[in-house]
DNA sequence: CATTTGAAATGGTTTAACCATTACAACAAA
DNA sequence: TTTGTTGTAATGGTTAAACCATTTCAAATG
């Protein structure tokens, strides 16, 4: 057994014998290249049949297919039909989501990658960030401070309001490959942080002593610094987890 | 206009009025609970259209979405049908280069962020690389060293096993969240390689020379050197390319 | 024993119809 | 005039029955 040539993974098999595949790649290329932007309707299905020569069943599996990849959605009714989608890292999270739950990856595995991924963001973040970029860490800051209460249902908005602040300095860095891997990242995360954290004042109190450090740390431009405060509330928080993780589970 | 409630991520809308959505997870609920395992084959669309009683079309439509998830793959012919697909990376991977393609992420962006994975992942390489791995990377390196003759039909090879080389690494380190994260990150800066790289024979015999280093440092477990070179080495490429890159745009 | 051939199973596609939902315009009531 | 009602047409969702192309495998043939 030979393989008939050195297989690159840049190319995939051409299986193009079905046709509801060449209309996906064709209505694909069109939105990726832009001549159908964002918000757009595409033409009714019967129109499309029309312009693909294809059946209607046939245009409608290719249909459910651009849906599935998050490139359009569909509305029923009078004027309904297919709406070209926003930019969206919801299919990755998705599918990152089931390799997460059936244990392909282990959680470790993600916040090893998260660890790395933050303390990159922050200190690009604490070199770019203008007023305004830190004005806006303030207000987050803020806005934890007066969820400092104890209560158990502020606890929860403590751990989205910090989640909101590392997708903001991911913002803030100017590198839309890390703020979407971030995200990314938060999407599949926070399921777990809601599942491990202990629900203890101490924990959130933790959080807002932390984002303040690090807030300062970029007032003062400290790259260096913010990296490593960054690494370390990540961290601490990992380690948080896996400790109750194995509790759990032994 | 106000919002019924604090939407939450975790939930989606319940749209739950489309036949084919509900058969979609009722196979994939059985496919990801075990009851129908990795290799199986699932009933003709004929048998299936009875047990759920649906139509072929709907039926169909809802193979079509769970292909897309890649849980599971259709073969033609006698006793083709479709077969569940064991859980991998691989619709992490397909989305994220949807996604990256969709921005239209451009090299500086994508230069940067993979100066930052690559960093961490030789780091992370150099501690846990055993013999076995070695033997590998030294492997990939003597293939480099019989490619240096200047023939420009070797260059693009040399730009591949490079490719090879650093996503052996990702392996080697051991997280195959960055393993696949790098993998696309590779897919899309191949075509910046390709446009802006010289094919002059000092590339090809630098990255000889940068890939030669970085193994010694990997046999020496120095993990902080072994990050250092990789980055200098992914950096000096970025380099050149955005270099070019300018002189073609001006 | 090897080869050819043909039948059957199965996915891929087409056609034509009907249903359910939605937007919107025309109309009616206040 | 404003507001509410209703009908209608556009549109996605679904069904049914048929035919084609491909693949497998067993039977026939040499």
């Amino acid at each position: 057994m030979v393989k008939p040539f050195q297989m690159n993974p840049m190319f995939k098999k051409a299986k193009q014998n079905r046709a509801f595949e060449d209309v996906v790649s064709q209505i694909q290329e069109a939105i990726l290249e832009g001549s159908l932007k964002t918000g757009e309707r595409l033409p009714g299905e019967r129109q499309l049949r029309e312009t693909f020569q294809v059946s209607r069943g046939t245009l409608r599996e290719a249909l459910r297919t651009l849906e599935q990849k998050k490139l359009i959605q569909i509305r029923t009714g009078m004027r309904g039909g297919a709406i070209v989608c926003p930019v969206n890292t919801q299919p990755v999270s998705e599918s990152l989501d089931l390799l997460l739950r059936y244990q392909k990856i282990d959680l470790k595995e993600l916040a090893e990658f998260r660890e790395e991924v933050e303390g990159a963001v922050a200190s690009m973040a604490a070199k770019k960030a203008k007023k305004k970029d830190i004005k806006e860490l303030t207000s987050l800051l803020e806005l934890i401070k007066t969820l400092l209460d104890g209560k158990p249902e502020n606890w929860r908005e403590v751990i989205k309001v910090d989640n909101q602040f590392h997708l903001c300095l991911a913002r803030i860095a100017g590198n839309r490959v890390f703020e979407s891997v971030l995200s990314i990242v938060y999407d599949n995360i926070f399921r777990y942080f809601d599942r491990f954290l202990p629900k203890e004042e101490g924990v959130t109190e933790r959080i807002y002593k932390d984002l303040y450090g690090i807030v300062e740390a970029i007032k003062r431009k400290d790259d260096q610094k913010t990296m490593t405060l960054i690494q370390d509330h990540v961290k601490r928080f990992d380690r948080m987890m896996e400790a109750n993780q194995s509790k759990v589970f032994s």
